[in-house]
DNA sequence: ACTATATATGAACATGTATTCATATATTAT
DNA sequence: ATAATATATGAATACATGTTCATATATAGT
């Protein structure tokens, strides 16, 4: 006897009720998961994170995205309808020239935290509940 | 002579100097564009999205997990693998049990600010900016 | 040792996605 | 009208990705 709390078993028989309803309970719905997959999709490829990153700075046209990028304009804009079509980013059309801008906050928030996490992997606990302020 | 406020204009010889220079001053570097997308590329999928939220309740196991999605635990084991190795899932042996849990309060920061942009589409801003309360 | 259980992993296939190329639309100037 | 500029978009191709299947590893019990 090594132990003296047995392990939850996790036979086909008799999975664990209250895990799986916990799950269950917790679990958001599968279009709710799409959509939210498709939120974070997104952002999943370094070219539209460059060129969110590139609007943290201000509304940007399409040509100058493209060449801060070095990407063709073509690309950028179809990167840009992607972002646009999830609402990540507005656009401002002023005579033949469209402006790009970050679509709200959330979208900054979103990107900030991202880099939070590649850059302190775990240590935001220990941030968030010292600083408290 | 139909404005007199005359839009920069984005030719090929002339790109705007400070535009193209204020994107690349606050555009991530490539490795952290990669580094960002793999993150949200976790994030990316409907099944990843089911387990985080799952584990939002607290850890489980594979089989609990596998059983709470309707998915094979070969699916499930490799997802999980995919967010252990972004560091987004940590997880925990117990004999031959394995209990996965979120890393840390960044993760589950990221989900509920994705499902905040997917519920409130633009409404932050008018939030924030009236706050008339 | 052997058997059963819990999870992990490699290969394969099927689907999704990012870029390029060519072309279309929209706006301005002549 | 035509020409030039700025952006958008459809099709095609090349690459990435998720699931399944079969198999491997690890642990517990006999």
């Amino acid at each position: 006897m090594t132990k003296n709390t047995p392990p939850p078993r996790c036979t086909d028989n008799h999975i664990h009720r209250e895990a799986v309803e916990q799950a269950l309970a917790a679990m958001v719905d599968g279009w709710t998961a799409t959509r939210l997959a498709q939120v974070f999709g997104a952002l999943s490829d370094p070219s539209r994170v460059r060129l969110i990153s590139a609007l943290l700075g201000g509304e940007l046209c399409v040509h100058d995205l493209a060449a801060a990028l070095g990407m063709s304009h073509s690309a950028v804009s179809h990167q840009l309808r992607l972002l646009r079509s999830l609402n990540l980013v507005r656009y401002r059309k002023e005579g033949r020239v469209v402006y790009y801008s970050l679509d709200d906050e959330h979208v900054e928030h979103l990107f900030r935290m991202g880099l939070d996490h590649i850059r302190h992997p775990e240590k935001i606990i220990e941030e968030a509940n010292n600083h408290h302020g």
